[in-house]
DNA sequence: GTTAACTGTAAACGGTGTAAACTGGAGGTT
DNA sequence: AACCTCCAGTTTACACCGTTTACAGTTAAC
């Protein structure tokens, strides 16, 4: 039934992704702007009626779980690059200068933030096999291991039903090839992760002192608690005044 | 102008009140069981019109507010009694027995935390002077600090900018008679809420492997985390049981 | 007993998501 | 080159939303 689609037939299929992303770019833009996204004002901004977005999302909630992920894709591409403008010899930089510009994107994208992160309804961004944020992270962590080989514990050592987790974790990251006397690394993955996560959250939410956020300190605090743990006490000097170089930025 | 207020006079005051509180009753219900609060079918719930409900809150997003104030004062209360249920003489066990059930109730109840604890508009939560969440923890802290006196930083011990702001911080928590010495304990507190605060959100938007959450694997090592600067790290044997017990319920 | 204040309704406005029917044109097929 | 199918888009319509206005009934207060 299907022929192979040649270079010429793709047409169809290329204006169609195409006004998708025109779609999602003005939605976004509605959400900076407006705080909200509608199905009118996205369609007003491209020329069209309402009822046309129908060809591309089912419902409004698929049109803001794309929003979600084009989000998503976003901010993974912006840590990224803030670990690519660190050496590649110093994981703990690139580690650092991600988890700081994960911060320094939240708190100036509080409702993006908050649509892809802290959102009952909207959780199927984890899903996703791109490249999202929490694979950045893990791949990050991998890479400063490969450095630094901080002790990692034991399965064994651990609770066995958190070991079989660990065994089997369903966590963005790319563990082909982990053999199981490493799999006590995804346990400091999913500690450290949530103590960003969870700093973060706090300061985008404001649910403690303000001044605390501005001046970053319990970020601060938070990052250099994690230093024993990841072997980097010999560093902490020299990452101390690097987070302090990024937050200035 | 005004006369003495007698008690038959107060009628008028207390039918409102009696209304009002009913409304913000049927709100927290239709945000319960159909994840939002309409004006119309909070209204239709107390066989009124919709615009009847001007006469007790300004806007929606005022009756948003006083459900979200609401919600704040009943888990407020259910963590005092989750105190109250361990002894008097055991600060610890109430510490922990507060921030257990924190959890089992965000978990149990996450449109409602979402509302409460992750909403970027509704913020005026921190503001009321009523017993909320954080006053609560904030005296369960003082009063481990009492029992056990764990060591807390001085003021010139830590950074300038921090230290400020520690003495006269803007935090839930009565600090009449907190002498200068002792304000290194609201370091402190803002940093155990940032972790308990930061790990119950991590579970309830599930950014983690989900049988993390469902054995609290995270939030009992968030726990044990703890330990070591409050001084209790000879009781944690005890604690831990305690824990499980806790959360076994 | 009069009056003023309060509680509620009815109607209406602009906005929302969504479904159905319809139309023009471009894409793919022969 | 001609056909025809499919698809993007419009129009219309529905039920719902928050909110405003004008109005009526009750009831507490003087």
């Amino acid at each position: 039934m299907t022929t192979a689609p040649t270079s010429a037939s793709s047409t169809r299929a290329q204006t169609h992704a195409a006004t998708t992303a025109r779609i999602v770019a003005a939605a976004r833009t509605l959400l900076v702007n407006r705080g909200e996204v509608t199905l009118r004002a996205v369609a007003r901004e491209l020329g069209m009626t309402a009822p046309a977005l129908y060809r591309y999302a089912a419902s409004h909630e698929e049109l803001v779980r794309m929003v979600a992920i084009s989000i998503d894709t976003d901010v993974a591409e912006r840590i990224t690059g803030a670990a690519d403008g660190q050496p590649a010899d110093d994981p703990a930089g690139r580690l650092i200068a991600a988890a700081v510009e994960f911060r320094q994107w939240a708190l100036d994208n509080r409702e993006e933030f908050s649509l892809v992160f802290t959102n009952v309804d909207v959780d199927c961004v984890d899903e996703v096999s791109s490249p999202g944020t929490g694979m950045i992270f893990s791949a990050l962590l991998f890479e400063l291991w490969e450095k630094y080989r901080f002790p990692i514990p034991a399965l064994t050592d651990l609770e066995p039903g958190l070991a079989t987790i660990l065994r089997d974790p369903q966590v963005p990251a790319d563990l082909t090839g982990v053999p199981e006397e490493m799999r006590g690394l995804v346990w400091i993955l999913e500690r450290a992760w949530s103590r960003l996560y969870g700093t973060v959250t706090l300061e985008v939410f404001r649910h403690i002192d303000p001044r605390i956020v501005d001046e970053a300190h319990l970020f601060r605090a938070m990052i250099e608690d994690q230093a024993a743990p990841l072997g980097l006490v010999d560093e902490l000097p020299r990452l101390r005044t690097l987070i302090r170089d990024l937050l200035a930025r």
